[in-house]
DNA sequence: CAATTCCGACTACGGACGTAATCGATTCGA
DNA sequence: TCGAATCGATTACGTCCGTAGTCGGAATTG
């Protein structure tokens, strides 16, 4: 079975989930509120989804649900960021660092930070 | 206008026409047979989409078109780059980075190639 | 106890996407 | 010349996604 994909709405609500669990919906909501403009009803929706996926587990709480994530963070950003390789790098890394070098992406701690990684990768 | 979001299907299209281009779509139906099973008229009916989006142009050759892309590779990767950047790490490269190198998705060349890189950058 | 509130479950609905089939016009081959 | 092949345009259709509304039941409140 392919690990169902999940959306861009329901990212947002597993960041939340990942930061704090575990959460009702209200609760998931609230922590939305500043960020995307969405009613109750929607994150419902969306963490019911995210429930029939896979995503997150939920026990009874009174007549209320909580909701903990099921699916690791590592996981689903390794998950996200080697797609993303593979597709546009053809799987290779270093065309992308090189990209985002272009693009400026790096300040110079990023640079001081990625030279202390490739010293430990290369000890 | 926000830039029309190019589907996984399209960028496949995308990638033959970054290859070579002008081409016709009985052409890009030929080179993508071995990467995916796709029939003709679906080829047909994401390079009209992509007509549509402003990502591909075409130029009428008899009654055929000639495709040809608009949107340049450089940016379209760099787009999603950023994409992914933003949406998980927070804008910052270096975690993607260090992620990446968590799981082995660097070999001894890819390490030479950034330090490189990085040495650039620096200077 | 009755009215309101709150919860999860189910339903909705337009647009994007993957994946084509069909149609009307044209051209090519016999 | 006449049917077959081919072209782009139009239409199709199931699924996912974003974004809710509604419903039936339980809890709370007055």
């Amino acid at each position: 079975m392919a690990p169902e994909r999940i959306s861009d709405a329901e990212h947002a609500v597993m960041e939340v989930l990942w930061q704090r669990s575990p959460m009702t919906a209200a609760d998931v909501a609230d922590a939305l509120a500043d960020a995307r403009d969405w009613t109750l009803q929607t994150v419902k929706t969306l963490l019911s989804r995210l429930a029939n996926k896979g995503a997150v587990s939920y026990q009874q709480d009174g007549r209320r649900y909580l909701y903990t994530p099921i699916l690791a963070r590592e996981d689903y950003v390794g998950d996200e960021s080697r797609r993303l390789v593979d597709r546009l790098f053809g799987g290779r890394a270093a065309p992308l660092i090189a990209h985002l070098a272009e693009q400026q992406k790096f300040t110079a701690e990023d640079l001081a930070e990625i030279e202390r990684l490739i010293g430990e990768l290369k000890a």
